[in-house]
DNA sequence: ATTATCTATAGATCTATAGATAATGC
DNA sequence: ATTATCTATAGATCTATAGATAATGC
């Protein structure tokens, strides 16, 4: 059953949509190649027209979430203006977020374990850490270049290491305390 | 090859030392059960007799890679007294922490990945939370206990996703740049 | 004719178990 | 006699590939 070029390259865009979800979902090793391509609608030898093996999809799928979350972040921007850094944190720190790591920060539900991958799945993450970097530099306060920089590194760490510790935790209470008490710091 | 009591006793903490090691190192699915036990010096057979499967040694692994962090806790604030909090920081925000996950915060090394897991990985890695942060709660600063707890809170939280990010990047400059900013921050 | 997808399977690896072995400990 | 460990293997799963199929696109 050949399909036209277009919808080869849609299916395309599909499986690499779909592993981004479930990568962050389940982690790398939570999920393989013929389930993957099961959830996209195609059959498991598929694949590897597409991709030239796992490992590849890893990176390309993490350098989709990647984009997913700066293209986030360009939106608050964009909409919340002055109040940027604000809307970016209560997103961040939401129990949605926390809920739904599939369609989240890629850092907090991919970070441990991207640091054990093939160097072009550190690489994507190594950008987007980069990117996000410059961008919060640009809306979080201080006096000067320097000193904002370094307040956007902090912030940013703070809410990686509060959603993994978030969502380890089975305790309610004490998962939205981190978020909260991380989120009312990070905005000041 | 029958071993004595004692010796049975032994290889048992040999295992769960292996594995608290190499958990953190590899993640959960990076090792398997055969492996592991070659490296505690046995063969794969023999690891049912002290264990009920591989979900039940990840538990108790995470519990003994906590106890260890406690352990260590418990140590600086010993020695360091009124320096407490500094010594801990500058230890968790080292490049050698960074280098050697498998004897570092667990919560860094396995913290996405636990909260992937069975109900007691995630339950001795939440009383790992708690126990830290009371104990930081005590050497940090600040007026009122609440105040106290939230800086607790937020600095360990801080320390988590610093090490998670300068982990994962590819930039050596970068990595350290995250430690040492987050670690001076973290001791003010 | 080309090629995107499908079916089927090879080969590797992983968890768990069965049964044998041999030394401990009653 | 009990039991800690070992050997061997069952059964499941995973990545990757080979070859067939059928519709596209020159």
């Amino acid at each position: 059953m050949r399909v036209s070029k277009e919808q080869a390259a849609e299916n395309r865009e599909r499986i690499l949509d779909m592993a981004a979800k479930l990568f962050r979902e389940r982690g790398f090793d939570g999920i393989g190649v013929a389930d993957l391509m099961k959830s996209a609608g195609l059959t498991h030898g598929g694949f590897y027209g597409h991709f030239k093996s796992k490992e590849d999809l890893m990176a390309q799928a993490a350098a989709r979430a990647v984009d997913a979350s700066l293209a986030g972040w360009n939106e608050v921007v964009a909409s919340a203006g002055e109040g940027a850094l604000a809307a970016y944190v209560d997103f961040y720190t939401s129990p949605a977020h926390r809920d739904e790591p599939g369609a989240g920060c890629i850092m907090a539900a991919l970070g441990a374990e991207s640091a054990r991958q093939v160097a072009p799945v550190r690489h994507a993450l190594t950008e987007g850490v980069k990117r996000l970097f410059e961008g919060l530099s640009r809306v979080v306060p201080g006096r000067s270049a320097a000193a904002r920089r370094e307040k956007a590194i902090v912030t940013f760490a703070s809410l990686v290491g509060a959603m993994v510790l978030a969502r380890v935790v089975d305790d309610e209470t004490l998962s939205e305390e981190i978020l909260q008490v991380v989120g009312s710091t990070a905005k000041r």
